[in-house]
RNA sequence: GCGCCGGUAGCUCAGUUGGAUAGAGCGUCUGCCUCCGGAGCAGAAGGUCGUGGGUUCGAAUCCCGCCCGGCGCACCA
């Protein structure tokens, strides 16, 4: 048990001694104290039971402070303000805490004692073309999600569900066969550019040429009713495609592999399902000549029931009956106890209105969490008649921005950068680390803020040496495996390097921080959002930092302090790179 | 029009199941390299938390109104 829960259980038991049960919930109870003049710890909890029991909240910390027995914990409770309770934990007990936790992996973060089945649904890249950056946040986010849950002891159960299907394929087949004829041999010569020439040719004649559109929804049909020669063209697509995409997750450091793929067309046996299963629950209607379902409390502009359309007039499905196909197939045979969607917030209506549906149809029951990520844009900024102004994040042509030039640009700029800040890299390492600092600054940039949120993309801020940044965790990183390769420590010690001891503030707060790392997961179950990961890394970057400067380590006068130094050290670094893992962020030896 | 999200320092953002003097980065200004990686550290200046009410011992946080911005609202995903 970590130290903090430890005094939480006793402040509990104090205060339901001294206040009732009531009393003993919620943040009030016991959180951190700001300030480190009020102690480590504090317990609020006289506060908000004043107002309930009528008397002063002075008198009833006095109470709590009676029934509170934290000896070998914390030095003796103060009452201060109109009654805090402010709790400073002993040296030795912040210390041997953190020693308990040398050479395990978690950092001492146990897993949870009631794990979930969670379905995590993210990426989804869009297939036929290079994977651009509006694949980028719902990968990186989802991704972090997914190694966060896993962390923490739950059965993650990540699914790729891209959209291979519909649409889009309808426009890419229909553009071959008026390419290529019936003959679809010369597929196999083509590339994924040509594929994407292809797709935008496609596009455009859609947008121009009814008669192509019409062909287009057609071979889309095709696709769903599983017409040989539209099918042979498909895969092929498919084979392509799907290489390119495992190609960028790999340099992406993402965790989504094949065995994740669960595509739209997987679902394409059980969409007839769906259908007689709405049409038997007596929820479906025919609306406009589309088969909908009207769910309570939602509206179009005009403010009649707006319809989710689940069959569209000419008969074919769209991504709400995917989406409904897929929340069934999750309850029922992967069992999910929660299923989490990382999508663009655009689609938050979506899948409101499809969540209704699931549940009305019991596909979704009560006891399913279902939570929808949905994240902001990537913006550029853009001066147009003398004035800034945000856009979406595009080439300066207009065209989609692709990961792989994006990692290319990072690349080139971090070794230019490593280049002139250590010269000592051979050529190949340089690009290797170039390429680590590059995924840590666009994954950092885009963690730290809260998903919901747009921001502006920027090449310097991104991978700014100094400030609050993926370059800056990794340094701090570095600096202590430099100490230990000077020292000859074993860096993967099962022992303990020292007996930790405090001799100077800058040590003691630096632990502090350390022995508060199973705090920052208690919220992130419930948000799903990295941001106070990402706080909490930079703290203990920070915090390290000032150590170091403060505090000598292989230089320490006394032997014993600088073994202290050194395991404090190592059991930052532990907890570093442990964070920036879930995170999706790997660290490097040097730089 | 309805719905969702947002408005906090010059800029970019944390903090929002109510708690002590509202935090960080960038930028600006000022210090620190005979010393383990200065890609670092320390300090200063900078705030009517959009606005007006309300609840409370206590509000950036909860409730109501209003203003401004973004996004969504029937067969694309």
């Amino acid at each position: 048990m970590s130290l903090h829960q430890e005094i939480r259980r006793r402040v509990e038991a104090a205060v339901v001694a001294a206040l009732g049960p009531e009393h003993a919930q919620g943040e009030s109870l016991l959180q951190p104290s700001r300030d480190p003049r009020f102690g480590d710890f504090q317990c609020n909890a006289a506060l908000p039971a004043a107002k309930a029991l009528g008397s002063k909240p002075r008198d009833l910390a006095l109470k709590i402070v009676e029934k509170l027995d934290l000896a070998g914990l914390c030095a003796a409770p103060e009452i201060a303000g109109p009654g805090f309770v402010n709790l400073r934990i002993e040296d030795r007990a912040l210390a041997s805490a953190l020693m308990a936790t040398h050479g395990d992996p978690r950092c001492g973060v146990a897993p949870r004692s009631a794990p979930q089945r969670v379905v995590v649904d993210y990426s989804s890249p869009n297939l036929a073309k290079d994977l651009h950056v509006g694949t980028f946040r719902t990968t990186v986010i989802g991704d972090s999600i997914a190694r966060t849950l896993e962390f923490l002891g739950h059965t993650v159960l990540r699914q790729n569900h891209y959209g291979d299907w519909g649409t889009n394929f309808g426009t890419l087949v229909a553009v071959l066969k008026r390419e290529f004829g019936p003959d679809l041999a010369a597929l196999e010569r083509l590339d994924l550019p040509q594929i994407e020439a292809l797709y935008t040719q496609g596009s455009s004649l859609r947008k121009d040429d009814p008669a192509f559109a019409r062909d287009a929804a057609e071979e889309a049909l095709k696709l769903q009713q599983g017409e040989p020669s539209s099918r042979a063209a498909w895969r092929r697509l498919m084979d392509v495609t799907l290489a390119n995409c495992a190609e960028i997750y790999q340099r992406l450091d993402v965790t989504m592999k094949p065995e994740h793929d669960r595509p739209e067309s997987s679902y394409n046996a059980d969409l007839s399902v769906v259908l007689d299963d709405l049409q038997r629950l007596g929820l479906l209607t025919t609306s406009e000549g589309a088969k909908v379902v009207f769910v309570d409390g939602f509206v179009n502009r005009e403010g009649e029931p707006l319809p989710a359309i689940v069959q569209k007039a000419d008969g074919g499905y769209n991504y709400t009956t995917t989406d409904l196909a897929a929340m069934r197939h999750r309850v029922r045979n992967l069992r999910a106890d929660r299923i989490v969607i990382v999508t663009d917030r655009g689609q938050s209506l979506h899948f409101e209105m499809m969540a209704a549906v699931a549940r009305k149809a019991g596909w979704l029951p009560e006891s399913t969490v279902f939570t929808h990520v949905g994240y902001g844009v990537i913006q550029r900024e853009i001066e147009e008649d003398g004035k800034k102004k945000k856009v979406r994040f595009k080439t300066r042509a207009g065209g989609t921005v692709k990961i792989r030039e994006l990692l290319a640009e990072g690349v080139e700029r971090c070794e230019k950068i490593a280049l002139e800040k250590n010269a000592e890299l051979a050529p190949s390492e340089r690009t290797e680390i170039a390429l680590r600092l590059t995924v840590a600054g666009l994954k950092y940039t885009d963690l730290k803020q809260r998903p919901d949120t747009d921001y502006v993309f920027d090449w310097d801020q991104m991978l700014a040496v100094q400030g609050d940044t993926g370059v800056y965790l990794l340094y701090a990183y570095v600096r202590i495996r430099s100490v230990f390769e000077k020292a000859g420590a074993d860096a993967a010690s099962k022992v303990l390097l020292g007996e930790l001891r405090f001799t100077h503030p800058a040590e003691r707060e630096l632990a502090l921080h350390l022995a508060k790392c199973e705090d920052v997961f208690s919220e992130y179950e419930r948000e799903l959002a990295a941001t106070p990961l990402c706080r909490y890394a930079y703290d203990l970057a920070t915090l390290f930092n000032r150590f170091y400067h403060d505090c000598p380590i292989l230089k320490a006068e006394e032997e014993g302090v600088r073994a202290a130094r050194l395991e404090l050290s190592y059991l930052a670094a532990e907890r570093l790179r442990l964070v920036l893992g879930l995170l999706g962020i790997r660290t490097v030896e040097r730089m």
